[in-house]
DNA sequence: AAGCGGCAGTGAAACGTTTCATCAAACGTC
DNA sequence: GACGTTTGATGAAACGTTTCACTGCCGCTT
């Protein structure tokens, strides 16, 4: 269907080596035959093939980015982030979507690994993934691990403080004067919520050092929705007025959307009868019903800084590999607004 | 670094060939010799090399699609529905991001058909890329246009009636009493945009048949942002008060958004100050400060057509051309509640 | 004038698959 | 027990590149 290079040498009357350096070494063939071979090119429509190339080679121009929720603006900030870098580095950025579901994950690394890409971020949906991440990096796939810190020190990695950002909720909520508390998030095996929820109990553990303890309940999730933030706030809504928190922490931001707009819906007021905090900060936090508290990622950064580790260890296979991590910071809006002054 | 199917060969015993049947058609060969050339694979970590697969089959397993906006929901949710089909068909749905730029538009379509990608779902940045996406069609890489119809009958295309969703949205704000209405969008050259502007003047056009004429503003913007919706707020916050229009339809929910949270933060009371209409109705129109009318499109819908309009014509060669046309709905929530009933 | 270095261009080899014609062996039939 | 048929295994060819050792050729030096 498609036009070879064989094809084009034989209708620009050059030999097959010709045609590949006017294509890779230009500066290296006479400009007369470069000329002719140019034109060939354009009148028979000749497109490089990649697979041919990627064989010959090697290795592709391809750098993929694996994430847990496409259609989370979190993640998207973050593969925006990660095309800039990859994209000024000549190459091409793929995204690719587990869904949070490991089966999905695994087809998609046996594909990538397939594909020979360049390397590979990704947010694992667990740890079941490992052993197939370390085959990929000692193959000569480096793997970044992004919004994750390396178990040990197999593989680069970029992530927030997760356990922190749980804390600064956590404690904002305390200073404010809310004495129980829910942690809304799940499934719990992932380690942004068991991190985010850890941090909250740090932060009750401590606070309840000079204080009498503050109670916490926790609502499991079956994931990191919208719908599912909304079914957490009915069960929420369902408890009894005085034996019910007084605050929500979500673990991210679309849970913390779903569940004020179900709250609403109730006719509960926020931040008066429930005060919610989410995470994330997602360009939509600040315009929702009530502008929406939440512990701020920088997550442009992680994608650039994600992306330059790996483009760093594609280049220098003696390579150190570096854990990256960031702070969080709160960002206080009306949802958690004292009601009640502490 | 890695091993191929020829080490794999060696260890087992047995013939290249047998190898490669075991990989493609196990029944073809005998139990035993399976049975050692699986363990000879599982011992080397072989894994496929699909780029010698490729290069040898002429045509390779993943469907791109080339979005506009890789953080737009409305996207993202055309992506999910395409995912879904695309790999139920057994092959990989890659996403790529133009960015509404035609430069990184271009660069993308450059890759992906060096890839020899299988096909291709696509909402162009402009008219620009039509002469690429011929050849692609005609270089075996079928295209099927979505959320935009096709000019002529070159592509398969899946859209939504813009021009009605346009007069939905209009209709419903002459007749809720406003005869003064801001057109929000840009750049006018994305046909989405001007289709939703053709609609509304062609809604403005019917009234001014049977009344005395409404007024409309148009209010050009840089893109289909948040940001861009600010910005646009701005301007409108800025007209005199009797001048002002009482009203304002945004080509999509981001800008929509963007302009709600400006008019808020000036002092503006929507709908009562101005009533906004948005587009696309994604998740976050709902659970905005005002809960945001918008003109739904059938965005899974639209994903899953496109995919399998794309899978057929892969099939079949001698595919006809088609063209899908959805229709929008309009959603009405407070933010353009009557204010003054009609 | 002979020798030499540099420069363009050539053609074959190699990358890792899949396919296909060929071959050998085993089997069933008469 | 010979023959035809089926079955499984084999090895070479082909896909489209890139690379590299060679070959001429030209102009410069000695």
């Amino acid at each position: 269907m498609t036009a070879s290079i064989k094809e084009v040498a034989r209708r620009a009357g050059v030999s097959l080596g010709t045609v590949s350096n006017v294509l890779n070494r230009p500066e290296k063939v006479t400009p007369e035959n470069r000329e002719r071979v140019l034109k060939a090119i354009a009148e028979l429509g000749y497109v490089r093939n990649d697979s041919a190339r990627q064989l010959r080679a090697g290795r592709s121009r391809t750098v993929a980015i694996v994430v847990l929720d496409g259609g989370n603006p979190f993640f998207t900030d973050v593969t925006r982030g990660a095309e800039e870098t990859v994209e000024a580095a000549g190459s091409m950025l793929i995204v690719c979507n587990s869904g949070e579901s490991p089966a999905r994950e695994e087809r998609l690394l046996e594909m990538l690994e397939q594909q020979r890409v360049q390397g590979l971020l990704i947010t694992p949906v667990g740890t079941s993934s490992t052993a197939r991440l370390e085959r990929l990096s000692r193959h000569g796939i480096p793997v970044v691990l992004v919004d994750r810190g390396a178990g040990r020190g197999a593989f680069c990695s970029v992530s927030v403080n997760d356990v922190l950002g749980g804390q600064l909720a956590a404690e904002h909520l305390l200073r404010t004067g809310h004495r129980h508390i829910a942690f809304a998030g799940g499934p719990l095996t992932l380690p942004q919520v068991s991190d985010r929820h850890q941090g909250t109990t740090a932060a009750l553990a401590e606070f309840a050092a000079e204080n009498p303890p503050a109670r916490l309940t926790v609502v499991d999730t079956a994931n990191l929705t919208v719908a599912a933030g909304r079914k957490a706030a009915a069960e929420l809504a369902a408890i009894a007025p005085g034996e019910r928190p007084t605050a929500v922490f979500c673990a991210n931001d679309l849970l913390a959307l779903g569940v004020l707009q179900e709250l609403i819906t109730r006719g509960l007021r926020v931040p008066e009868d429930m005060a919610i905090v989410g995470y994330d900060d997602i360009e939509f936090a600040a315009a929702a019903a009530v502008p929406l508290s939440s512990v701020r990622q920088p997550r442009e950064l992680l994608g650039r800084t994600a992306a330059q580790l790996l483009l760093e260890e594609v280049e220098d296979a003696g390579h150190q590999h570096r854990r990256t991590l960031f702070d969080p910071e709160l960002v206080v809006r009306r949802s958690s607004e004292p009601s009640r002054p502490a």
